[in-house]
DNA sequence: TGTACATCAGTGAACGCGCGTTCACTGATGTAC
DNA sequence: TGTACATCAGTGAACGCGCGTTCACTGATGTAC
């Protein structure tokens, strides 16, 4: 019933399917459940984990706090369900950087977009790492694209699937993730540092492959413990 | 004041002073603000950041929920001195390993007594890294507790304090931290690690020197980029 | 094309809850004399 | 040693609040005929 009345003399259609020419909020919303996890995220961006509540959510996507209820179980697969978006997004990412260059090469470029991926939405990584991908089992969505997310992560040095380059995949890996949570979290404040984080993340990683890049793949191409 | 009487017909003491003779709890506590912190730090250990109020820790601690104003001006104010101290903890852990041993030796003990600390007290590191420190002026306790530690671990690998050395100290930090947050937050749990946190540390560490660590120092004393 | 009807996706009132914080109070302590 | 008194550190009732969740409801949609 809250409809507006386009023009003057409008001939009223003979299904209301066509009717959304106002502003004005159509009963069904249509696209509910990704308004919600849009306003979640921008909600999340905004005031934290510890600040989103579902009826801010609610209030946020312009509905009634029972609304949601439709869409997600609880809270908590709301939160899960951004969550999922998020390792999406940085499972994206890092596909995208690991398909061209040598293994080092690779290194380096995930390492950038990882922390990339961070530095552009800090909360939101929070969330992804936080108690609910403990809880993994309980959501299935979620579990999946981190695991998704992580494959990709785990091939970044993977010139062979040898031992060595398992472990410097994870090395780099925990180095991304911890450099973007030093980030996050303001711990590096302190040492004034200049470069872009992207920048940092590039040089960080550069020493795990050893610091010359001109003698290329010296270590990084067949090492051997 | 806990004190047990020693015979059963004693004389009734002429001031109230030592009458706790009974497992009665005493009007004064005498040591409030430790038992708070202390009780904090259990819950905060068994039910998370998110499941720990002011009143469980008043009465896990024994006294109504008013005292606890008494000690702290905020629920944040105690949460801020858990973290304190739990930047104490990893700052001493930290000083301890960086004291013997060649600055490869260093950086790779600093990795696993950080990673170690992580492990023991998983919902406590993350407080500590939480929203908190990102407001870190508004505790000052904890800025500095937080400062003096990372202190500790840029001097890990600081033979010299040359730019490259401090560039070492912040990827040593950064994978520490993050094998720490990966170990901590289950991420790893889908890989199947079969090493000791710990040992595991090493290994990745061991990635930032080079993996010969038969001709020492080669790399790590005297590097220039 | 029109009608009947099952189903979907909203509303908004209501539930009980535990929270952080305040406040007037009181018991205990320490100190000056 | 005893007394008066200021101060400290508790108590427990009360405040208002917003939360997650439930539920009976109703408007909108889609489909069978």
């Amino acid at each position: 019933m809250p409809r507006a009345k386009p023009s003057p003399a409008a001939p009223r259609p003979s299904r209301a399917r066509a009717r959304a020419s106002a502003p004005v909020r159509p009963y069904h919303h249509g696209n509910l459940r990704a308004s919600l996890l849009d306003a979640a995220d921008a909600l999340l961006a905004a005031h934290g984990v510890q600040g989103l509540t579902l009826r801010e959510v609610a209030r946020a996507a312009g509905v009634s706090h029972g609304a949601p209820y439709h869409h997600f179980a609880s809270l908590d697969e709301l939160l899960a369900a951004v969550a999922e978006r998020g390792f999406q997004v940085l499972g994206d990412a890092v596909a995208k950087a690991v398909t061209q260059g040598d293994p080092r090469e690779r290194l380096l470029r995930v390492s950038t977009a990882y922390v990339g991926c961070a530095l552009a939405h800090p909360e939101r990584f929070r969330l992804m790492f936080g108690p609910l991908l403990a809880r993994q089992d309980d959501f299935p969505g979620l579990r999946d694209a981190a695991h998704a997310a992580f494959r990709h992560v785990a091939t970044a040095s993977a010139a062979h699937d040898d031992a060595h380059a398992a472990s410097l995949a994870l090395a780099g890996w925990s180095l991304a993730h911890g450099l973007s949570h030093l980030l996050i979290d303001g711990a590096l404040q302190a040492l004034a540092i200049q470069a872009r984080p992207e920048e940092l993340a590039r040089t960080l990683a550069t020493h795990l492959l050893g610091s010359a890049p001109a003698p290329a793949g010296r270590r990084a191409a067949a090492p051997r413990r």
